[in-house]
DNA sequence: CCATGTGTACTATCTGTGTTAGTACACATA
DNA sequence: TATGTGTACTAACACAGATAGTACACATGG
């Protein structure tokens, strides 16, 4: 399902918390259904089941996931997820427009590179 | 001219590099123009002329400042250097557009955020 | 009841990065 | 010659990320 980058200097939790709420917010995990367990997904991914953890309790901290002891991690069911993910992203971009703006940089670079890549991406 | 911000995450050095970039760019220091020696920076900023040395290593690594042994550090002339900025603020860009697109989030929302955000600016 | 699968909580260790501290040396200039 | 400059080291510390191993509590199906 997922997969990780390790030439990406991101760490690997971190790779996992952003793939599993991208597909949880695309719909591909349904709520309620049942997430890999951590043992199982740390086989999978041959990495450490104390990294996975690590991302499992991340994700459910920002609610995209919920616990059940001794059952397992499962798909939360909330309608605002996509809305919280699109506050997020919508951060990241205000971060790069301080950043062009401290640069002198006019925004106006950034809204026609945005709108070719919308043209180019919708062909 | 620079100060740190100890509440943000991004180390030192690379604090350093990004303002002196951006008053590089923005021609705040004038080509040929010294800059300040790594001892004097590390006392006004209360720092280890260590981390000053690290920031002026890349500064001169990326083109933006040379370096003249027992002189100093200069900045450097070169009228590609905002366009080097821009091309990086535009490849951060990019990153969030694709990191939007993995969340299956319409770029349209991208687009009016950063056109509301020009207007906004702009007044 | 019991074996198995689950999350969770520890401790210990290793690695890499960022930072500080201290020393030393070569070069440029007044 | 004294001072200011960049540069190159080594050592030490703190922190984050990751791995390894162990242990315990809970849920479920036999």
């Amino acid at each position: 399902m997922i997969w990780i980058d390790y030439t990406d200097a991101t760490p690997i939790y971190e790779q996992i918390v952003t793939k599993y709420k991208n597909l949880i917010v695309r719909g591909v995990l349904a709520p309620n259904e049942k997430m890999p367990s951590v043992r199982s997904l740390a086989m999978e991914l041959s990495i450490n089941p104390n990294t996975i953890q690590k991302a499992y309790a991340e994700l459910e901290r920002q609610g995209f996931v919920y616990t059940v002891k001794g059952r397992g991690n499962f798909v939360a069911d909330n309608s605002g997820l996509k809305e919280m993910k699109e506050k997020e992203i919508i951060q990241k971009l205000e971060t790069v427009v301080v950043e062009a703006e401290e640069a002198g940089v006019d925004l106006l670079l950034l809204s026609r590179y945005l709108n070719n890549r919308m043209d180019a991406g919708g062909k």
